[in-house]
DNA sequence: GACTCCCTTCTACACCTGTAGAAGCTACTC
DNA sequence: GAGTAGCTTCTACAGGTGTAGAAGGGAGTC
């Protein structure tokens, strides 16, 4: 991806991120990566060729970040790493996270989008991976069920009640707070 | 609420639902309710009282769905019944769901909007309660906690990868499988 | 230098949207 | 029947938005 591309791409996360899908346009992509106007809509014509852009930088950038959290045998310091992982998406990363929402209930309605329901798929291989290694049977559903409910957590602390309850992202509370609860996910599947 | 208040802030439910944010319109709720061009625009001059009907319009209809799945000593009843619950908001209450998850991105950027993180407050207050009951430490957090990974499944099976991977809501295979990951977050909790 | 190609910027324009106010209608009061 | 209050429908309009195409500019080739 050439570099206005990118640039113009990033733009839009950040568009999306702080004004929502319907915030999303040319020019307000123009404004925010500080091009003349008529950038954006030279490089992506339509609407619909924009979003695309967006949503393929946000899978890029996922696959961009490869964790290696697979140490089975200490499940403390899975749920730990986990959490920090988590915390980051919900304070550097919360724009991403947000833009990612966003595109999800648009896929929702638009087909042509599902890419992103590739979105953690890395995670749920991870997972299953994990769960064959340690002999848990029906490691694949089990390993969807645990992200599921850690995106749970993810998306409560960040657009849901938690917002408010939760401690505030970025803190050692907040990672403490995600730690046990991943734990808690963790011991439901691992059962111990 | 009068008739056409509620026909107007059901319209605009299904619009947000089938079209997300960027639909709503006020013409286009007009058209979606059935009613004269301008309708809309008479009840509610501005966007945000419309989208302010709306959240109240969800959030009404929140509380008028009470449940009472409070027998904490089958947690096997508990989670086929809460199974139930999750598959019917998956399949009647779609609509609704996806309407809730859209206004909950949107009160991200609009404090204003923050009634609807309500949500769920119910079944926080009731996951609470039966914690107590059962005696479990730390009951708030806890339920809390259930009740984001219970979200997170709903999310998943109906925004994210799960509506591919998953069964088809409505189906007794969805709710058998609902069943299962529910009764694995409550093994979690209550210890088994 | 003239030409060409490609990237970038500008301009145009039809259509959509939010919002306001005027016009019309209905039912009820005197 | 005249009047009136309140709901409903229509119309207007300023601005925003998607999209297309024209204009500009700068590097590389002959």
């Amino acid at each position: 991806m050439s570099d206005r591309l990118t640039q113009i791409a990033d733009a839009a996360v950040h568009v999306v991120a702080t004004r929502g899908m319907r915030g999303l346009t040319h020019r307000a992509v123009d404004a925010q990566a500080g091009l003349p106007q008529g950038s954006t809509s030279a490089y992506f014509r339509t609407r619909k060729a924009l979003i695309e852009a967006l949503v393929r930088r946000l899978a890029e950038q996922d696959t961009a970040e490869v964790t290696d959290l697979v140490d089975v045998t200490d499940l403390d310091a899975l749920a730990k790493g986990s959490a920090q992982v988590l915390d980051s998406w919900m304070t550097t990363g919360r724009e991403r996270t947000l833009a990612r929402y966003a595109c999800l209930l648009e896929a929702t309605h638009h087909p042509e989008l599902r890419t992103i329901l590739t979105h953690g798929a890395q995670s749920r291989d991870m997972a299953r991976t994990m769960l064959e290694r340690a002999g848990v049977p029906d490691a694949e559903r089990q390993g969807r069920t645990l992200v599921a409910f850690i995106d749970g957590l993810l998306f409560d602390r960040l657009v849901g009640a938690g917002a408010l309850n939760a401690p505030q992202p970025g803190t050692p509370e907040s990672i403490t707070d995600l730690t046990t609860a991943i734990r808690t996910a963790l011991r439901a599947i691992f059962g111990h």
